[in-house]
DNA sequence: GACATCGGATTACATATGTAATACTTTATA
DNA sequence: TATAAAGTATTACATATGTAATCCGATGTC
């Protein structure tokens, strides 16, 4: 199993992008961040190149531009970000961090019974 | 109010210390870390002197040596790591968030019934 | 008093990151 | 066919970060 690159902050938008929109070129990739950030089209092909550097996302060729594709997965990024974050700000003890989520969250009413459901299929284990 | 000063991946196993022994010497500081990681005295040493750049960490004189302690929250700190965290990577979305996280999370009892008690609580606003 | 030691201050140095600009290479176009 | 446009590749440069080592001054020790 290939070891999960280190994504900065930066890049992770642009692994949204992907990861929500399938394969992109490098324009459909910088229209899509364009009005979300105000970085220069030339940032954000750096961006991607580092992407590839890392080996985070993959391309391929389509004519004579490139087709740039997430190649990790995004479950498996968005763990291993959310493990860290919980050991770097909590030394990983989870409820007190849960109850601080759960009270800041702005939640809907279905999302609460659906978090509760949750809670309840744990509490019968 | 003061602005939040970044505090990056190591800086924050340091504040951690100090938001849970109050106000220690250097020395007090790397007794605490040796164990923990297996940074020389010296890079810890750096790490104190960046925060106090930083003016996340303050100290007294205490005879010829210093004793340091935290000047920012810990509840604002971990809050802010919080924001930029969903924001990062669940692009500030909650629910689907929350719910990685009650499912990845290992809970005792009491601690689901207090979650459970959250959401209720919340549910009637 | 000369010397070792402890603690803080200063300096070091490679890699990562944010944020681009410039160069080079194929086309498409006049 | 010379030129502009579109894409990719290379280079730039300041600041942040990880990880220390060296320098300097106060202190304790012989």
């Amino acid at each position: 199993m290939k070891k999960l690159p280190r994504i900065s902050e930066s890049e992770w938008l642009v692994m949204r992008v992907l990861w929500s929109n399938g394969a992109l070129t490098a324009n459909e990739i910088v229209k899509e961040l364009t009005g979300q950030t105000k970085w220069k089209p030339k940032t954000i092909k750096t961006l991607i190149t580092r992407l590839m550097k890392k080996e985070a996302i993959e391309f391929k060729k389509e004519g004579r531009k490139y087709r740039y594709y997430a190649a990790v997965s995004e479950a498996k990024c968005v763990g291993a970000q959310r493990r860290s974050f919980v050991r770097r700000v909590y030394g990983g003890t989870m409820k007190p961090m849960l109850a601080a989520f759960l009270e800041d969250a702005d939640l809907s009413a279905e999302d609460i019974s659906e978090l509760k459901k949750i809670l309840e299929q744990k509490g019968k284990e």
